[in-house]
DNA sequence: ATCAATGCAAATAATTTGCACGTCC
DNA sequence: GGACGTGCAAATTATTTGCATTGAT
């Protein structure tokens, strides 16, 4: 579908041709978000990557980090999953490919589960009037710790299935 | 992975059992929920069955609705797609099953893809210590329009890919 | 020099929550 | 009769937006 990048150099580089391409500046803002993001392993979320930023004592409002998000989701390097109505997660792009993410509806937690056979689906794709970027798969479900937890509480308030 | 119900009744039995195992009521406005959402094909939103049921003289809060909504998500009747950050919509889950969505990240469209190689994959799918209920996949991409139109735009403000 | 990018604070809007009242078991 | 369910309004919170300032080309 889109660029394959295992690696913050070239992860970099074409960020930057993208942002030239588009007539877009190149901020050092933009370079050291991409920077931090590339060195996370997984899930993250805007919370999460601010509270590094500071931690490096790089200061970046959330409104920059959003519209450095956005821009990074333009450009395919960026992936937007949300797996619920509170929990969001956002993953670089090479890493997504090629998994898929069981949720737990009870507590929210988020397991990757590899499979070749949802990435050849993926690949395999063709949509008539449509040109697809990217895909993900989601399976709802509930962990074995809620299933149990479930099957030894009487009853719990809300979170009864 | 779970009830594959096609017709309004069944559905409606379906969910007063539900309700009689959990030890919830069975109430006027659960059951006039469920029974206009039967009647939408495709998918819908809260506002949306809000309005019907106005325009059925049949007045409910959306905090109800919004009640109602979750618990039949977890009697696994209905499901949820949050497609991007603005757009959510709800569906029944039996006329979800089977089909993939692609999802444009201009305008937002949503479009339906009936596969059966999805459908297979996620019956077969095994994964350790979860018991997945049910599973959804989303396309991310340009829809013909978006594409034509951003082609020959000049270059837009937000929307430039 | 120009116009895009940033930071800040205020706005937005979907969803959640607390509480008083009605109703199902 | 006693919870549970509902409606209302207020609270919450992630994301977006407007505007003055800074910075890239």
């Amino acid at each position: 579908m889109n660029p394959d990048l295992h690696d913050a150099d070239s992860t970099g580089k074409f960020f930057d041709e993208y942002l030239t391409e588009h007539g877009l500046r190149k901020s050092t803002v933009r370079k050291v978000i991409l920077e931090h993001i590339c060195r996370i392993r997984g899930y993250f979320d805007v919370d999460m990557l601010h509270g590094m930023l500071e931690a490096d004592n790089f200061h970046v409002s959330k409104a920059s980090i959003y519209n450095a998000i956005e821009l990074l989701m333009n450009a395919c390097l960026v992936v937007r999953h949300q797996f619920t109505t509170q929990v969001v997660y956002y993953e670089l792009k090479s890493a997504a490919a090629g998994h898929l993410h069981a949720v737990c509806r009870c507590c929210g937690s988020v397991k990757e589960i590899r499979s070749d056979r949802v990435a050849r689906l993926m690949t395999d794709l063709k949509i008539a009037k449509f040109s697809p970027e990217y895909g993900s798969m989601y399976i709802y479900g509930i962990c074995s710790k809620c299933k149990y937890r479930l099957a030894h509480a009487k009853r719990q308030k809300n979170k009864q299935i």
